[in-house]
DNA sequence: TTATAATATATCAAACCGATACATCAAATT
DNA sequence: AATTTGATGTATCGGTTTGATATATTATAA
């Protein structure tokens, strides 16, 4: 197989905007694009260094030492960007989802209801929790939308509110048709 | 870390309901489970191995040779039975989703709108297409509501049209939002 | 008869996660 | 003043999974 490390991507993309570290990059990924792409440290420093390697990326020499301890920050080649964008302007994309929720529910039947109904009911929790979070970006995001960037974040907001919105409804009717096998 | 393979409640849960081969197994999971959950072959075996081994599953014996080549089918045993169970007692579930569409739309700002809208309508094609299949299946489970399994399997089909009817919602809007940058 | 597609098992490199190890430094606690 | 805690920071490792590939048999169609 061919080289296919999405890991390379995102990093690219958020050293397209500014230089940062193996450990800012995961507090990028952490704090904004966690709710449609992970990622670790045991994915982010191997692909850090197999990039420096092939000209993508390259150590910033003037790491300011503002105090706090050695920090190796990595800025974009112009070799990256090329890539970056031969990434984006190719439309098709892989979306993988894996739902161990739907997985447990989907095999439901070998225990009794109430076990899919708790199942269910974690799920709604965690869901709850989340969409509150997204809406709180959205509605701070939509203040700022003169801003080109905000609006390509924005979007990606909106789509977690639209889905995580879907989630909570499934839930409540998904719930009602267990109860009726109780 | 401790054991954590997915795949093995995967094959354990379609090994509870009937007996399979590796093969069937894939088909199974091709057929109904991969909208939320997807396996391949490079997992299946080697889980199918190593179960054995822990003594979760064994090879049926009387593996009826009604045409065809060799086929190893494997059936669950009353420990296999009860690790799927504590699984599904456990009302914890990761979910974890990677949409790519998103991460290319994140980064969108990096180059023209068009870029991302033609990313947007490829989403947007794969997703019509996925929905009138889903919706097709949960016409037709609605009519065999009657069978236990069945409503569990019905629950999953429509989680998929409730979530991809609120990707194509989204896409709608988000095509609005961009092409006024354009 | 020959090509092709479906059936079937199996393995491998590469990618990724989650955990862990190791180290520095600032802030809070004792 | 000494110690603990938590945040910062780089790096690696075992285990899981994917996607590709290898190999072989059988049914079907050209």
């Amino acid at each position: 197989m061919a080289k296919d490390r999405k890991i390379d991507m995102v990093i690219l993309g958020l050293l397209a905007h500014e230089n940062l570290s193996g450990y800012d990059i995961k507090k990028c990924i952490d704090n904004q694009i966690k709710f449609f792409w992970k990622g670790s440290f045991g994915s982010i420093y191997p692909s850090l260094s197999a990039m420096e390697k092939e000209g993508l990326i390259r150590k910033v020499n003037d790491n300011e030492s503002s105090g706090g301890r050695e920090k190796i920050c990595y800025y974009i080649t112009s070799d990256g960007k090329k890539a970056l964008i031969s990434w984006l302007e190719d439309s098709k994309a892989v979306n993988d989802l894996k739902y161990e929720t739907l997985l447990k529910l989907f095999f439901g039947g070998v225990t009794d209801p109430k076990t899919s109904i708790n199942t269910i009911n974690a799920f709604e929790n965690e869901i709850s929790t989340s969409l509150e979070i997204l809406k709180m970006y959205k509605d701070n995001l939509s203040k700022v939308m003169d801003n080109k960037d905000h609006i390509y974040y924005y979007l990606t907001v909106s789509f977690g509110v639209e889905t995580y919105e879907g989630y909570l409804k499934w839930c409540k009717e998904a719930k009602k048709l267990l109860n009726k096998l109780c």
